[in-house]
DNA sequence: GCATATTTGTCCGTATGTATA
DNA sequence: CTATACATACGGACAAATATG
């Protein structure tokens, strides 16, 4: 078969294998734990099995497959101590970023407008659309250190986490009364407080470690009862 | 510990090339903007064209090549707007790692270790190893966020300054004085004072951006006369 | 602006080693 | 212990994009 014709988007065709493969990891189509054999995979992919391994390289440095040698590529199922540890990053980052803060800070709008799209979408019950503006709005606190680098490990390590939630059917942030929270540090941050909301985001790591610290023991409990 | 821990003989043919490349790179016999022809350089390190293209996948995301899509890869060249990213980040997670250590951190050994070691050559005249050791400090200073994602990143961080040094044959630490300056950060360390450790740290990374980007001023000045 | 050479992007076939049923 | 499935690695092929004269 003759290689395709160029992409429109122009990513070649590694980078949007890779991309299918991030949609069949968020989709839960493949699970945590199991193993990509390359013959099969390629064939279902519609790509050979060098453009396939050339894709594993990327998602493999992103974290969400992992590699056992001679044995294959599986799909990343993160511990517990792994989850702590993309928290910990999170938080170091995420603090220093807002503490560094300039006020009146442009990427300010970016944060206001996550928190208010979350506020509609729970008026209207959407909580995935919710946990979605929640990411958006972490992202954005990250934006405000205006560094290319620190939202491109972000994003990856935001990647790992939906990834570490696949297996965790009850979301955490069902009962969560996170959007209160996220207003309050934007309102310090319109005030200028970088400090301020820096020690609100502390405490939000805190309590929010615990409740999927929480989730992730009673996923276990269900699965070995 | 070590900033790329991939050295033995247990790794596959793909990291071991992605190696060797860094070892072309740190050496200077690959130049920042240099193209990398697949075919010349699989017959020179030995390896097939598939194999190396692994390779350059990993080194990609490392940061040290750089794809031009349908024109190869290349020796990235950091402008000085990276090189500012790059520290920014790094002023980002060492300063909080420091301001969130625990005192009597078991980490502050390797820490110490690394300043008694660059007075030790600093003494001798070795100032290259200097420059080692001082990368050394800072990492162990990362290290004192027991967080290995994040002791990565820093790893992946001082591969791009190394390259970026590269060009500037004038070593930026020659007349630095930031050995006096880590002992005074390690005897903060020590005596729990973790804030004003944290502090002086933020004015290392001021000047010592200040020096390095008069320093890639000279460079350019050089080059274009 | 055109023809040509170079290089990438992608695929295939195959050989060898390694882990597992 | 021996099949068997799979990963690892190589080399060759060719179309398409790009650079070159």
């Amino acid at each position: 078969m003759s290689p395709r014709p160029a992409d429109p988007a122009g990513a070649d065709l590694v980078e949007r294998t890779a991309l299918a493969i991030r949609d069949l990891l968020i989709d839960g189509r493949l699970q945590p734990g199991q193993q990509l054999v390359e013959p099969a995979l390629a064939a279902e992919l519609g790509v050979s099995r060098n453009t396939l391994r050339e894709s594993f390289r990327i998602l493999m440095h992103e974290g969400l497959l992992l590699r056992r040698p001679n044995r294959g590529v599986f799909v990343h199922a993160p511990d517990v101590a792994e989850i702590l540890d993309i928290y910990r990053v999170r938080r170091i980052i995420e603090e220093q970023a807002v503490r560094d803060a300039a006020p009146k800070h442009p990427g300010l709008a970016a944060v206001r407008a996550a928190v208010e799209q979350a506020v509609h979408l729970r008026e209207a019950g959407d909580w995935d659309g919710v946990g979605t503006e929640n990411m958006r709005f972490h992202a954005a606190l990250v934006g405000l250190a205006d560094s290319p680098r620190l939202a491109e490990l972000f994003a990856r390590l935001q990647a790992e986490l939906r990834l570490a939630f696949v297996t965790l059917d009850s979301p955490e942030y069902l009962h969560d009364p996170f959007v209160d929270e996220n207003l309050r540090i934007v309102a310090l941050l319109d005030e200028g407080r970088m400090g301020d909301a820096a020690d609100a985001l502390d405490a939000y790591f805190t309590r929010s470690e615990r409740t999927v610290l929480a989730a992730i023991e009673r996923g276990r409990a269900t699965r070995s009862r």
